[in-house]
DNA sequence: CCTAACTTGGCACCCGGTGTCAAGAATGAC
DNA sequence: GTCATTCTTGACACCGGGTGCCAAGTTAGG
């Protein structure tokens, strides 16, 4: 069966290399169906789009729709894991002596620069999660990882030493600023994405707490 | 058919007043629907519970059921709005001239007390969140309606003049808020129930911005 | 008591998601 | 090139949440 002892060490859930031909041809499958989804999404509508039409416009059924994507959300917010790890990436990049605010300020440049390089993307994926409420839903779930990420870095921020078990402190700054960016994002589409992004981030954070130190 | 003229003016969604005796026993059925479906939860899981199980379990079928609420989820987060309208209501009933966070960190005490004085209860749904991710997303989603019930009272409070129709700071407040809100929660549920709600959100909060003048 | 309004259960149905299986295609060793 | 192993695929059945519909029962109120 699977998951078992394989030249000496045990892999769990992740197939090992697979070899490379088999793993680009997925991720090609992969990007085009996010593709043909997001085309019929945006056309009519989230809810109103089964996953065996996407599957069909595709070329595939819908059980080979569900090997290459866990969930239908899955083909909408299946790249959300991967930013939020470059967002925690970049926090711990920034110089251990800057305070934690304007350090997650800086973190987050990296999406509102994407954001602002493809605005019109940017427009439909959140109009998208506006008026869908269970995507929406998901969304902030997987938002919600995102903070975990960020914790262990601040948390070297707030206290160089040893492991306080139970401090809120990380966790809640960590949510702030998320929050933030959320804001930030709300404005923006309900300026039709008009105002400026990175503007947007610096007005949500300093109202919470300044950003210069 | 419904939502028609009656009596000079249009009523939507709601029944107006729909006889006492019958919403009296609406709310009684409800009230047992929750604490059935609760202890079922609590012994199997929640994903493990089918609402069929439930409404059998009460005497009636799942059709039934989903007459008395809109989905599985609102049986265990249905309190959650009304919630949200009175720490929105605690929120208006500060001074007008305290400052947004510290006003904010008082809204929130009437659900610290909540939590206070029923311990095991909210133990027990917070674990249940915890394990149950599409729980927690939908949970997640009603949370964020919260944020919109605050946004025009601190929007009073930022901007005593006028509408900014694009000022992501009053979102934001409130969003950071609740984000601290929820990494007290977090941290209260890792303790097993010991600390102290309070001082863990005075924690947060004030990690994030000053609460005191 | 009788009628109009509401409630109920049962049924069929939709859709997202999963287990299973048999057949087909690619891979790799010899 | 052959052959066995492995991966991929589609079809089918199935589950559970959720909805539209309808016929029968219950209640409210004049």
């Amino acid at each position: 069966m699977r998951c078992q002892i394989w030249h000496g060490y045990t892999w769990r859930m992740t197939k090992p290399a697979a070899s490379p031909l088999r793993e680009r041809t997925r991720r090609a499958v992969r990007g085009e169906l996010m593709d043909v989804g997001m085309a019929l999404f945006a056309r009519q509508g989230y809810d109103a789009t089964t996953v065996e039409e996407v599957a069909q416009a595709a070329g595939m059924s819908k059980r080979s729709f569900f090997r290459y994507f866990d969930s239908k959300e899955d083909l909408v917010l299946g790249n959300q894991e991967s930013i939020g790890e470059e967002v925690a990436q970049a926090l711990a990049g920034r110089p251990a002596d800057e305070p934690p605010w304007p350090a997650l300020r800086r973190a987050f440049d990296l999406v509102v620069e994407r954001m602002d390089s493809a605005p019109d993307r940017a427009l439909i994926l959140l109009r998208m999660l506006n008026d869908t409420p269970g995507l929406m839903a998901s969304q902030l779930a997987r938002r919600s990882r995102w903070r975990e990420l960020l914790v262990p870095h601040l948390h070297a921020r707030l206290t160089p030493e040893g492991a306080s078990p139970h401090d809120p402190r990380p966790l809640a700054l960590a949510g702030a600023a998320l929050a933030c960016y959320e804001a930030t994002q709300a404005t923006w589409l309900a300026s039709g994405g008009t105002l400026s992004v990175g503007l947007l981030l610096d007005d949500a954070m300093s109202a919470v707490a300044p950003l210069e130190t």
